[in-house]
DNA sequence: GCATTATATAGCTATATAGTAATATAGCTA
DNA sequence: TAGCTATATTACTATATAGCTATATAATGC
């Protein structure tokens, strides 16, 4: 594809509820690894391995302080996406979406009458 | 993780870009399997796996008209996702020149992957 | 019924991911 | 130095995904 291969990592990324949830703690604050760990009954290299995911999708980054790498949210990743939902967001209303399959129906039938063609 | 499972098919969906690809095909119009095959040198039977990956997801809705399965574009998830993402905003609103900076070290990274070849 | 077309399914390979326990590394502190 | 704490790495399972070819199903038209 094009230049938007970092878009399949975030996507990923975003596509794990525990990372998800990990977001969204650091959206309050940078944590450690451990902090990080507490709330889900998950082993702590379970969670190193979501932190490098999120990481290599560039929505976290790491600290050093001391024997802690403190994480925290780097949100630019997400304008990122954001701006690619924005390009459906016409399709998101209902009365666009029945409108839209109703000129699609419109076609279809066409389609059947006129034989094989192209479309558009 | 109750109510948000279905973000994670969503972007489970959209992370991969054969996938966003077809997406954008169908934000011009329903179109049937055969022609969502043509422009991927991509198999039948791989496209319809794709399909059925954005039909669990509910991007996509399937009709039935003969022997085609036309498919059209189902644009309520990613409003969903981009509400999700939306939390976010204020994070990449308050820093533009931080994107400015990731934008800057992705091209540097896609730079050196470019140099050795890779994955898939 | 038979041939054709459109799509789905089955069965396979290769790779990626999520989890684990055990161990290694790195930086404090006494 | 030794010992403690925080995190990373290794090695291993189990499962999911992306791709393929071959085949099955479904609807159409003769």
């Amino acid at each position: 594809m094009q230049h938007t291969e970092n878009l399949d990592y975030v996507f990923a990324a975003l596509a794990d509820p525990t990372r998800r949830a990990i977001l969204a703690r650091l959206a309050g604050g940078e944590a450690t690894v451990n902090e990080l760990v507490v709330p889900f009954a998950l082993s702590q290299p379970t969670i190193s391995k979501h932190l490098k995911v999120l990481e290599r999708a560039g929505l976290v980054s790491r600290g050093r302080s001391a024997q802690f790498r403190p994480v925290r949210l780097n949100a630019a990743p997400l304008a990122e996406a954001a701006q690619w939902l924005g390009d459906y967001r016409r399709f998101w209303t209902e009365s666009f979406d029945r409108l839209d399959s109703y000129v699609n129906d419109l076609k279809r039938k066409e389609k059947r009458r006129g034989k094989r063609q192209k479309r558009r």
